[in-house]
DNA sequence: AATGATAGTTTTGTATACAATTTTGTCACA
DNA sequence: TGTGACAAAATTGTATACAAAACTATCATT
């Protein structure tokens, strides 16, 4: 159908995309056994471009010994310990940087929150997040969290986090601390936010484990 | 000679560890062009395992664009800010949770900081640090900081860090604050320790620049 | 001298073959 | 029933070949 997503792009990167959508999705479940040649078959490549992306989905820790990740709560906790931190910062530094543009951008996300389809406020939180994360400037930083998004998203598959109570609220109260440009308020929102994030989480998960 | 660095791991491992030790040690300087095939011919062996080390050490930032890497002023300021926030919470839960021999070799680290030579200080000070980072257990924490090294390495190759003023008074003053448990105190002493290691690379870099 | 077309060269991407290793299954024996 | 030895099968690691692409150099034309 679409050229564009099967042919132009090189094998490898096709495969990489491929997979790490799989295993988003849950079709490649938590514990699968990642087998090389299985897959260069349903995908009708060559095992070279297949290991290739395997390592790359390694390096990300989409896959760990030719399994796919199954993140315990403990890693959710390390990965939100570090959220805290580096989007705490993100915050504090949004206060004293970030544009007028950006500004109504995030506030535009807020009222998509509370008014948009379930598609678009989840697209709007993350965008929220996103922009605030990158007035940091800090280009390391970035790509550090963008690295733990996959994971995140994992977990959010099960946990569908854009209705946690207050959410938005929350996102409304961090806007209104940057747009008054208190960068420690600002900073302290963010964390608890993330906090109850977590909690919310965390609550998720061990209710659904009695089942 | 030793049957152990050239025989027992596969190639692949074998590659990777070459070309970094080469990144480096500034064997391959930054801005160096890599050549898959050129590499394959030094260390004898084809190019499928060079590949995927190259991959990998894409992923960790050593290699960018086919070319070594050759981190800016701005590249380090992102990183030590990164350092910053990570291994200042990790020093408050030093203070919180460090067990008592670990304070123990805490101190022994001060000790050859100012007693041994070079070669020991250098890996005394190193394990300062990685014995807070890993007092946060938080492995991803502790990843995050390890996948940084290698680039702080980069730039301390022409800075000799060891050599700075006070560096084991401040480690001195940590640890002193850790053994209280006091645990804001031990983050503050930290970040501003880690700003001073900061504020000496650049200092440092910038007069070499008029050379 | 500047441009740009084109042949030649280098380098990368992919497929395939085979060797080495790991896993699995089977069966003899205690 | 359990265990461990071994063969068979599956999987991974590495080398090699070739095709595709990116890069260089040369030279004709303006």
């Amino acid at each position: 159908m679409n050229q564009q997503s099967t042919n132009s792009r090189s094998a490898y990167q096709q495969a990489y995309e491929v997979i790490r959508d799989r295993i988003l999705n849950g079709d490649l479940p938590g514990g699968t056994k990642i087998v090389e040649e299985k897959l260069a078959a349903e995908l009708g490549i060559s095992r070279t471009p297949i290991r290739e992306s395997l390592r790359q989905l390694n390096n990300e820790g989409l896959i760990i010994n030719k399994k796919v990740v199954q993140p315990t709560e403990k890693d959710l906790r390390n990965l939100f310990q570090v959220r805290i931190l580096l989007e705490g910062f993100s915050a504090k530094s949004a206060a004293m940087y970030l544009p007028e543009d950006d500004l109504k951008t995030l506030s535009n996300c807020i009222k998509i929150g509370r008014e948009g389809t379930t598609e678009e406020i989840m697209k709007a939180n993350e965008l929220f997040h996103e922009i605030i994360v990158r007035a940091s400037g800090n280009t390391l930083m970035i790509d550090t969290i963008d690295r733990m998004k996959s994971i995140i998203y994992l977990f959010r598959k099960t946990v569908v986090l854009y209705k946690r109570p207050h959410l938005i609220d929350e996102h409304e109260e961090i806007y209104e601390a940057i747009k008054l440009r208190n960068g420690e308020k600002a900073k302290k929102l963010m964390e608890t936010h993330l906090q109850a994030d977590l909690d919310f989480c965390l609550h998720i998960i061990n209710s659904e484990r009695n089942d």
